[in-house]
DNA sequence: TTTTTTAAATGTCAATATTACAATTAAAAT
DNA sequence: ATTTTAATTGTAATATTGACATTTAAAAAA
């Protein structure tokens, strides 16, 4: 059996940007390292691909030990291969990239761990390359929430329209017109109105909507430029 | 200095996926193997990271060592993770994608390398996990071309529109109305229609167009759901 | 009980974009 | 001169967008 043996092992490392949203404005998760170097300096989730798992695997099992958090969603961003950009050791890193309901997962990101969610725009410096990591993050959230309604899946099961709003506005870091934006979501036909209304808000209180299931699968998708029936093209 | 001892170092390879477009059928560039492990069977164009390059160094570098192809945008795409891809000995790859026109690089594709278009929709069974690597590829790219004006950049530099459509229809295989497409392309304000004629295609001829670099960058966006003025938020 | 306050919900209209569909034109070949 | 082929151009009905103001529900204050 052949071996490539006069190739070099390289270590790869994982990075995991979480985004989280509380109904109220964007953050993002963040620890303090706890070991060297660049120890107690603000930094990713991160740690290294063990010989036998997949990367994906490694994400999961990184993000669970620095943060307590299970069963998110997860997507591969990016690969960070810059020879340099760990200065101890030549280390790959692949970003991974998750958006979550920040109260849906507040009782397993407890005490135990030190990761802390800061407002998107008030991110400290970080370790390395994780600065990079982070705008690359942005600009492919909004990029995929362009043409998918990845936005959605981090609402919590119930919501209101001018939840969604605001989420809408903190990615994309601009001002919609309520009624615009109403009418659009409304028309899309997947938000089945709940008789509750969310007070939290306001005096009259704003209804709850929950996501068609059924609908939603086949039907939510943006519409493109050259193509006539464009849904039919995307996941 | 501390030292990341403990961990394990992986083979990083590089897998290349190269469509290529003629102005008739989309294609894609494929060789065949040359080491074992499966010698002589189809593959993508593959390699290892050596320490001192970056990971997009070492996608230019195999590309022009297996093919000639010298000066080509990719992208990096995905890194495929799984522990057991590689019998030999667990590698990790990071696929790199690319777009090109198939005239442009005729001569740099010499004889000397054993590279060769195949139409895209005849592919062979390929080593590895290649195949998967294909389909997300052709998945991405769609995907990408929705959003991005990315399928102008592969052609020729002068073009005439039923090319552009017959492009269209092959990535998404679709069938398209001329008479609409044509017109959309033109609202753009982005082509520039030469005096010269191509006469490959009919009797009558087709005009040629070419790309007005000074609008191309700014103003060539499409548009998205839920925000107003998308153009703005992509890059 | 009445009034005030706050944010949610809803409506209209003009401008623009999309779709579906058919006739005309240029130029080579017969 | 006629035929053939594919390119080019047009129109009308429909749907979507964006800009803009008023009404409504419910708690809090008077």
């Amino acid at each position: 059996m052949t071996k490539y043996s006069k190739q070099t092992r390289i270590l790869v490392a994982i990075d995991c940007i979480v985004f989280g949203f509380d109904g109220d404005i964007l953050k993002l998760l963040l620890i303090q390292r706890g070991f060297e170097p660049e120890k107690n300096k603000w930094s990713l989730m991160g740690g290294f691909v063990d010989p036998d798992e997949s990367t994906d695997e490694a994400a999961a099992r990184i993000l669970k030990q620095l943060t307590g958090l299970e069963g998110i969603y997860m997507e591969q961003m990016q690969v960070f291969g810059e020879p340099k950009r760990d200065p101890i050791e030549r280390t790959i890193s692949i970003a991974y990239f998750a958006f979550i309901d920040i109260h849906k997962y507040e009782k397993q990101l407890s005490d135990e761990y030190h990761a802390e969610w800061i407002a998107l725009k008030e991110a400290p410096k970080l370790i390395f390359d994780h600065n990079a990591m982070v705008e690359k993050a942005k600009e492919m959230l909004r990029y995929k929430a362009a043409l998918h309604p990845l936005l959605f899946e981090l609402l919590p099961q119930k919501f209101t329209i001018p939840q969604i709003q605001t989420l809408y506005e903190n990615v994309y870091d601009t001002v919609l017109d309520k009624r615009n934006f109403s009418r659009k979501l409304l028309s899309t036909g997947l938000l089945i109105r709940q008789d509750e209304k969310d007070k939290e808000g306001s005096k009259k209180g704003a209804y709850y909507y929950k996501l068609d299931p059924a609908i939603y699968k086949d039907k939510f998708q943006a519409f493109l430029n050259f193509i006539p029936n464009p849904q039919a093209f995307l996941n």
